[in-house]
RNA sequence: GCGCCAGUAGCUCAGCUGGAUAGAGCGUCGGCCUCCGGAGCCGAAGGUCCCGCGUUCGAAUCGCGGCUGGCGCACCA
């Protein structure tokens, strides 16, 4: 918003007044809590108190008496507390938010701090060895919110999926799969030790020996082995990524491991890391030292049996990111993986990499609740609750909903009674009934809210308290995303929605738009705070329906 | 044993990188339907911010030490 540009830039020059060179951006300026603080407050005496050597209350009266703020926007500055600057806004300077809003339309809540920063988001990277589960659900709403949100402030955002089709984890597969097959041929072969037990593999043993015959089951062991191995890798990934589809997620890059080995970028990335000094021979295996950044030991990347460790791979992975011209590469990883930080960490160091340029965000469990009691497995794949069947219960809208509005690393409970219900208690449901609500309006009056404009509208009345709260609130969203992006904190949306949604009911409740002397100004309030719910929700994935 | 994450109202959780009197929803209690959707709205009660020590003008927030819960600690992925 302009008033805040002009108070942060006026106090900037307050600040050199005083003799400290403060930067633009490190001047905090918050939405008081208390209305009686004002519209706009700033901590910047108290955070000038120290290198100042001058109670905060002083440095405050100083800072006011340098201030210079052009007339217009800032009608009252006061000091309060401790010494809190607190700036009150000028009526008009309110309501020019709509028309901001109206303006920028779809637009209105992004903003350019990325500055086309390319970002590589990485999440789900489920192996293809069984349906997605809960637990990718919940990274798969997660890493998809956090990749818009960076979109949303100016980065350029690439999705990718990383599909392990190389490991010991396939060759489970191969062989539990092949199992299958003989026993649908009446053959006493048991599902190996540490395979795949889920009845998901009975459908598909089925479906092969349906359409490839009997003849099938009489394939040479290694012969069938590997055409189960590829048929089991390609119908699994399919499965997924009709899940994926229907959740409402989209990819632009899947990622096979496979293509590591085909590029010989395995051999690049350990040549890198030799040369760099940071490996070593011993007991016949190849050790990274990770412990020279953190590490609690250091790791081993070629065993001594010849083949590789999962670590080198996936250090070969991220440097291949690196290499496609990412600046940050940000993964979601289950909370299982998260032992595994520190060394990927130290690959990247050990590579030369800033930093910054990995991340890895966590998620928690999640565990399921229905009935009151905690839904543990799923019939199919005898192992955790499938994704696709807490969707198809729930709905696409809720599932996304909930799966966002908890932190990522706290631990979730998913209360499927409460996503399916149709009442205020589901705040999926409170939320998109606020736009329903709005959208309904238009209906009536049978106007394009989409069309609606404030130029030469006298919003002047929109004085109401619940009008001014309700503009008030308008105003932050561009900052909520901003700090949602910036700590990739998508629950900061659901929740900043959830108290729109309230005082858009409470506005709505009390005061009548169509046939009322405010009409035309009122129609322009709706029209704003149903595009900013819309914003909010698109942002998440979720949709903002018209009607419910 | 070591590491990571969490511990805030009866319950589920926020708390905007150290600020003002710690917030919201649900639940409980009490009000409100001639209406653009009551599928909703308004109000009240409810706190040892897990415990202790420290850092400073100021700590739910930072540090140290405990306690509780979850997850990790492979030449597995």
């Amino acid at each position: 918003m302009k008033a805040h540009d002009t108070i942060r830039a006026a106090l900037v020059q307050a600040a050199a007044r005083l003799g400290v060179s403060v930067t633009a951006s490190a001047v905090e300026l918050e939405r008081p809590r208390d209305p009686a603080h004002g519209d706009v407050a700033t901590n910047l005496a108290l955070a000038l108190a120290k290198s100042l050597k001058q109670p905060p209350r002083a440095v405050a009266e100083r800072l006011v008496a340098a201030l210079e703020l052009p007339p217009g926007p800032v009608r009252k500055v006061e000091i309060a507390g401790p010494g809190f600057i607190n700036f009150f806004l000028a009526e008009a300077q309110l309501a020019s938010v709509l028309e901001a809003i109206l303006a920028a339309g779809e637009r209105y809540g992004r903003s350019d701090p990325g500055n086309g920063v390319r970002v590589n988001v990485e999440f789900v990277s489920a192996n293809p060895t069984g349906p997605l589960h809960v637990g990718h659900g919940r990274g798969a709403a997660l890493g998809d919110a956090i990749a818009a949100l960076l979109e949303g402030t100016g980065h350029a955002v690439v999705r990718e999926f990383y599909v392990n089709d190389a490991g010991t984890q396939i060759d489970k597969l191969a062989r539990s799969l092949w199992a299958r097959v003989q026993q649908r041929v009446g053959r006493d072969v048991q599902v190996p030790e540490g395979g795949y037990h889920g009845d998901y593999l009975i459908e598909l043993a089925e479906g092969i020996l349906a359409r490839e015959g009997r003849a099938f089951a009489d394939l040479p062991q290694e012969e069938g082995i590997g055409r189960c191995r590829s048929i089991g890798v390609l119908s699994q990934r399919a499965e997924q990524d009709e899940d994926l589809r229907e959740f409402g997620v989209k990819f632009d890059v899947i990622y096979f491991e496979s293509e590591l080995y085909r590029g010989q970028l395995i051999e690049r990335t350990l040549a890198d890391l030799t040369r760099r000094g940071y490996t070593y021979e011993q007991d016949g295996a190849l050790w990274l030292r990770t412990t020279a950044f953190g590490d609690d030991k250091d790791r081993v990347l070629r065993k001594s049996d010849g083949t590789y460790t999962y670590l080198l791979p996936d250090i070969a992975y991220h440097r291949h990111k690196r290499e496609r011209g990412f600046a940050r590469a940000i993964d979601v990883w289950g909370a299982d993986h998260h032992g595994y930080v520190p060394r990927l960490q130290a690959g990247m160091k050990a590579l030369g990499y800033p930093e910054d340029f990995f991340h890895a965000e966590i998620v928690q469990l999640v565990r399921v609740m229905r009935g009151g009691e905690e839904v543990r497995f799923s019939k199919r794949t005898g192992d955790f609750v499938m994704l696709r069947d807490l969707f198809e219960e729930t709905g696409v809208d809720a599932a996304r909903y909930f799966f966002l509005m908890r932190r990522g690393d706290s631990q979730f409970v998913f209360d499927v009674d409460l996503a399916k219900s149709q009442t205020e208690e589901n705040p999926v449901f409170y939320v998109q009934m606020a736009h329903a609500r709005m959208s309904g309006i238009f209906r009536v009056a049978a106007r394009d809210p989409a069309a609606v404009r404030a130029d030469g509208t006298d919003l002047s009345v929109l004085d109401a308290p619940e009008e001014v709260d309700l503009m008030k609130e308008l105003a932050e969203f561009p900052r909520v995303v901003e700090g949602a992006a910036r700590t990739l904190e998508p629950h900061r949306i659901t929740g900043y929605l959830e108290g729109l949604a309230r005082l858009v009911h409470a506005w709505y409740h009390k005061y009548r738009v169509l046939g009322e002397p405010e009409e035309a100004a009122r129609l322009v309030l709706a029209a704003g705070a149903r595009q900013v719910l819309a914003n909010g929700l698109r942002l998440l994935g979720i949709s903002a329906p018209d009607r419910m």
